[in-house]
RNA sequence: UGGGGAAUCGUCUAACGGCAGGACGCAGGAUUCUGAUUCCUGUUAUCUAGGUUCGAAUCCUAGUUCCCCAACCA
């Protein structure tokens, strides 16, 4: 799969910057896993593979508030199960926490670090806001030496929490917060889960993870899109390094780069790993690994396969732009893989007893497929028979809706591997609620039975039938986008104690799918006994009647339906009479006295050295027809050329006006003039000789001719597709042909003889 | 009132300035002992307005909308 950060992969490898790749997925071990981990996890060790690099697994392990090694085995468990190897070693930022020191005093060794006393509150004062700059410390400018002092004491413990902070020299008046003095140690009191009481300040993570990257020797960064803003600060901090491979507090080893994709968002799903926590902490659900959690432990239980999940993120892809994926599509991933692998059997959720009469005595048991013939998988089971037996109770209906399939009073259905049968009696209750069916057996198949069945029904014999509690899951939360617990949906799981399954299935261990036919995907749950076999409802099937039903049920039709009509906004253009000030008689110039349009006057007026350099060339003997040209070329091919660094050009009015006049006069093609100004913004030189070097003149008649037979050789498909009537081919034809050129055809022209000869 | 990102079918995602493609969904149809699966067929999109170009999703200008940034979290 192609996406935007393989481009950039594939480019460092050809450019010789890389010759391998490493990348890295970085958790904090301060919760679980969920399914957009799970993107990460395939983008970071996906590239990894696809480039036959490495990508490591390092817990971002620097807050001890809130991390544990249960995290820490979770999340090993977790990337494991995915299908993933990291290898050798496990990587822990709490491991360099000695080096990140020496690392930080070499900040505070070369003035780019301070120790700020300021509270907490007053830090924030200082930083000013989004639009105004911030202040600098008090405390910035503290001498080496006691900064160094500070620090030392900060880590030998004779400070209270609070006290004192590290900071980096940057930038307080920064439009990007991140750059303005970030907090990089902090003074904490807590012991952390691997380093015990060794430390009792610890590094944050601007200053943390880059570094830790740069360790690790990582090319490629790979994060979420939050960290954009972070990047300019990663890079901040590795330059204030050398690049060596003497490891010393003055060095690093490399100079990772930083690529940002957009995080994973599914509806009807809550994926804030706080929320989570909030989740489990207040028993809203039954742990981490409960099966309505988007955890990758709780989608293990609810019986997704790695596979399934591995599916789904190839499937939603890789780039930068802030989607919401429909929950829909997982589904597909996961019924899609499991409709491969789930063996089938029959479990009726709400029995409804049904007595056979005319069943034949010898027929006690069968055997029946556990695949559908056409996956041509092998396995079979035995299924009991017995005059008894319990169909689905919302198989029968009295009346029966329109295209109704199934049993209703007369109907004939098929009992799946068992044969047909009609429903002669229905058993009421003083209530009126259906109690007992007795149904006619036909016969084993229609030809035998004499008669067609309108569908096919799971049934299972009651003396032989399994008692399961099966657990119906559905979506945890009520609304597409949730963000509060208090959409919560209260149907979210239904458990059904006395639900009949039929007996091949027992035995099943934990873990186990199976398809329980026309209900979905259903797994062995872990709280199974050997008594009692539990199942989790991973996954329905499709349901084709489920969407007809409303519509059987309401001939009623509700048409109308009054489309959204659009508030018009509209945007005026912009005319030159809107500009102020001399620019404005100059951008009239430009329009009034050589041709140009409005909007690339506009263009113009907006900077003076693009003004200075056409108005050069008008100068210069550009006029009419070369004096448009040359003013467009500015505007637009220029300008985008010189956008962000400008020198001063190599180049002026005099070479402008030249180009102009070679274009006018049809000696070059408009394509070649801008490959001309790219070389001039190059490397300067003349217009007439640079054309010269290229041998770019525009292309007589014949040649053109011999092109275009060419071109109309090379694609017969095309031809073939444009004769029988897909003319916007015209345009590829005219692009091939341009390619071939190297842009030296009259397009207008070859459109003409294109058109001929196409017919 | 700053800075950084992003806008393409209902959804997700492709397209050296040259055929707007794929997947999911949806709608029809075929096959079917699961109203499943499978297989056809169809459906629908370049945020807006200008400009440049033979040709713009792509380049330029202006605008609109959405996301991120002011933890001693990551």
């Amino acid at each position: 799969m192609q996406n935007f950060i393989r481009d950039i992969i594939e480019a460092d490898l050809e450019s010789g910057k890389h010759t391998t790749v490493v990348t890295r997925f970085p958790p904090e071990p301060n919760g679980y896993l969920h399914i957009g981990h799970a993107k990460a996890i395939c983008v970071d060790f996906g590239l990894a593979q696809a480039f036959g690099g490495r990508c490591h697994l390092r817990m971002d392990d620097t807050n001890p508030d809130a991390e544990d090694v249960e995290y820490v085995e979770a999340i090993q468990r977790d990337v494991r199960w995915l299908g993933f190897e990291w290898g050798e070693p496990m990587y822990f930022a709490s491991d360099y926490y000695e080096r990140l020191y020496e690392h930080a005093v070499h900040l505070i060794r070369i003035g780019k670090a301070y120790v700020c006393s300021l509270t907490e509150d007053a830090m924030r004062e200082h930083r000013g806001s989004l639009t105004e700059p911030g202040k600098p410390s008090p405390y910035r400018s503290r001498s080496v030496e006691e900064n160094l002092d500070l620090f030392a004491r900060m880590r030998a413990g004779e400070f209270a929490e609070g006290a004192h902070v590290v900071r980096l020299r940057g930038d307080m008046a920064a439009a990007n917060m991140k750059l303005r003095d970030p907090a990089i140690y902090r003074i904490k009191r807590a012991p952390h889960y691997r380093t015990g009481d060794a430390w009792c300040i610890y590094p944050l993570y601007d200053y943390t993870h880059c570094l830790s990257d740069a360790f690790e020797g990582i090319t490629h960064s790979i994060c979420t899109l939050e960290f954009e803003n972070n990047r300019d600060l990663y890079d901040w901090v590795l330059a204030q390094y050398e690049v060596s491979d003497v490891a010393s507090p003055g060095t690093v080893p490399c100079r990772p780069r930083q690529i940002e994709f957009a995080r994973l968002n599914l509806t009807y799903t809550m994926m804030s790993k706080r929320k989570l926590l909030q989740l489990v902490e207040e028993k809203r659900v039954q742990g981490w690994d409960d099966p309505r959690m988007p955890t990758l432990a709780g989608m293990r239980r609810r019986g997704f396969t790695p596979e399934s999940i591995r599916a789904f993120c190839d499937l939603i892809g890789v780039a930068k732009n802030n989607s919401l994926v429909d929950v829909g599509k997982l589904e597909f991933c996961i019924r899609d893989d499991l409709n491969r692998r789930a063996p089938r059997a029959m479990c009726v959720l709400d029995p409804l007893e049904v007595e056979l009469v005319d069943l034949p005595v010898a027929l006690s048991s069968l055997a029946a497929p556990s695949f559908p013939a056409e996956l041509e998988l092998d396995g079979t089971r035995r299924l009991p028979v017995s005059e008894r037996v319990f169909v689905e109770r919302e198989d029968f209906a009295d009346p029966p809706p329109a295209r109704w399939h199934r049993l209703s009073p007369g109907a004939v259905v098929r009992l799946r591997h068992l044969g047909l049968v009609r429903c002669e009696e229905v058993e009421r209750g003083a209530d009126g609620a259906v109690q007992k069916l007795r149904c006619r057996y036909l016969g084993a198949d229609e030809a035998t039975a004499g008669t067609k069945a309108k569908g096919t029904l799971h049934w299972v014999s009651a003396q032989d039938a399994l008692d399961i509690e099966v657990r119906i899951y559905d979506r945890l939360f009520d609304v597409e986008e949730p963000e509060s617990l208090d959409q919560l949906n209260p149907r979210s799981l239904v458990v059904i104690s006395n639900a009949k399954l039929e007996p091949s299935v027992a035995g099943a261990v934990a873990g186990a799918s199976f398809q329980f036919e026309r209900h979905g995907y259903f797994c062995v749950d872990p709280d199974s006994s050997t008594e009692r076999l539990v199942f989790n409802r991973t996954v329905t099937l499709r349901d084709g009647w489920a969407k007809e039903e409303p519509r059987a049920r309401e001939h009623d039709a509700r048409p109308e339906s009054r489309e959204a009509t659009r508030p018009e906004e509209q945007t005026r253009a912009p005319s030159v009479a809107d500009l102020e000030g001399p620019v404005r008689a100059r951008a009239e110039a430009l329009v009034s006295a050589h041709g140009v349009s409005e909007a690339v006057a506009i263009v113009l007026a907006s900077d003076a050295t693009l003004l200075d350099l056409v108005e050069a060339a008008f100068t210069a003997g550009a006029s009419g027809k070369a004096a448009t040209l040359v003013a467009n070329l500015v505007a637009g091919d220029l300008r985008a050329r010189l956008s962000g660094t400008r020198g001063p050009l190599g180049f002026g009015g005099r070479e402008l006006a030249e180009l102009g006049g070679l274009v006018a006069a049809g000696t070059v093609t408009g394509a070649v003039a801008r490959e001309v100004l790219g070389r001039l913004v190059e490397k300067g030189g003349s217009p007439a000789d640079l054309v010269r070097e290229l041998g770019a003149t525009t292309l007589g008649q014949d040649a053109l001719v011999l092109l275009i037979d060419e071109v109309l050789a090379a694609h017969p498909d095309e031809v073939a597709r444009y004769r029988a009537g897909k003319t916007a081919l015209l345009g590829f034809f005219v692009g091939q042909l341009m390619r071939r050129a190297r842009g030296k055809a009259d397009a207008k022209a070859a459109e003409e003889l294109l058109r001929e000869r196409l017919g």
